[in-house]
DNA sequence: CACTTAACCGGAAAATTCTCCGGTTAGCAA
DNA sequence: TTGCTAACCGGAGAATTTTCCGGTTAAGTG
């Protein structure tokens, strides 16, 4: 890197930074709201988190948490965030066969086990998010990540295949509701991973 | 059928008759409710459909929506019975090959294209019903006869699968949030059914 | 150190969902 | 017809979500 180069990012980061930086009294907010809704959420289960709720425990006004985070789900969301990016950096750059260096295949159902189990610890909170609207899952940022990894996996299992359309179907079963259900259910992650596999049998066998 | 056990039948239906049979005015206000229901989504949409909403437009007060239909989600779900009953009878008793009388696999695909046909017509009252709730979706009677069905064909079509399972699994992608995410998207039916037609590939050859 | 202003704050208020319960009435029996 | 009672009715009210905007303030500028 140049000195001029530096010297000017250390100036003013004339290109990279097109964020204007929070203020330091929202990044507090912030801060504050994110804590308090995890304490909430583990004190008094998934159902005590509202917005109301969330604002009174980190003192601040009903206006503010909405301003930060926009609704309800994206509050949830944001609270499973830790979660998600570790879960986007296993296999996007972890070892295989959840990240690159295993086939294709192996990867794709390592991808869906990965999901079951985070699905398992997360499924309270992300159903919550999920529920706001009908369609919240499917626009927001992880889902878009999770299915474009998924589509390019089954890409290169199947060529001739439909990888956009079976990304989402193969995403679908693991929507949080259901998965709630199945747990009320009794049905064990186990069985849910064997089903998956299943399903995988008939894009996986020539198929593209 | 004996005379004694008609003559009981015909003076009060003392075995058949456990439902205490809807009083008058109850029944007109429940069809005044499905009316204004009916005609509040035909004129303004899915998005007007509040429990408010139709009770002013039905002339009843708002107890009266919620002691008649629980809730938003059931009230959507009455809204769409008539055709639910038509599918129900087409799969169940109707032509082969949805009906009875074609191979059980043949009967999954065409159960799940008919599903499809379906969903494009009514994904935006089946889209409020299955947000009320995160669970809404698969506690419903609809889903219900969905699932037996469905699983009873897969069964016979692999009798050593999860049926149980895999009917989940395949009724995944055809939640009402995702058809309505597809439709926004462009995605055709067609892409759909060819979609959902692949995924059953794992299942039918020699799986069972 | 003032000054400017973009960003931020909080809470009132509108919309909705759903619950509750005192008052009313349809349907049956005497 | 008169009563009885289970079932029904409606709307007030509590809980939530979400929007809006007048007032406040952090953070550069000169």
């Amino acid at each position: 890197m140049g000195d001029s180069m530096r010297e000017r990012a250390t100036r003013r980061l004339p290109l990279l930074d097109t964020a204007p930086a929070e203020r330091a009294d929202a990044a507090r907010n912030r801060h504050r709201i994110l804590t308090a809704a995890h304490e909430l959420v583990r004190e008094r289960g998934t159902d005590a988190l509202t917005m109301d709720a969330v604002a009174t425990a980190a003192g601040v006004g009903v206006g503010t948490v909405y301003r930060r985070f926009g609704d309800l789900g994206k509050l949830a969301h944001a609270l499973v965030d830790d979660g998600e990016r570790a879960f986007q950096t296993r296999f996007l750059s972890g070892p295989p066969p959840l990240g690159p260096g295993a086939p294709a295949s192996e990867r794709v159902r390592a991808f869906l086990h990965a999901y079951v189990d985070r699905l398992t610890d997360e499924a309270g909170l992300l159903a919550v998010a999920e529920t706001v609207t009908p369609t919240a899952r499917y626009t927001s940022g992880a889902y878009t990540v999770h299915h474009a990894h998924l589509a390019a996996l089954l890409r290169s299992v199947a060529p001739r295949a439909d990888a956009h359309y079976l990304a989402d179907a193969l995403l679908a079963p693991l929507a949080a509701g259901l998965v709630l259900h199945h747990q009320r259910a009794g049905v064990t992650a186990e069985r849910t991973k064997a089903g998956l596999d299943q399903l995988l049998r008939g894009i996986a066998d020539g198929a593209g």
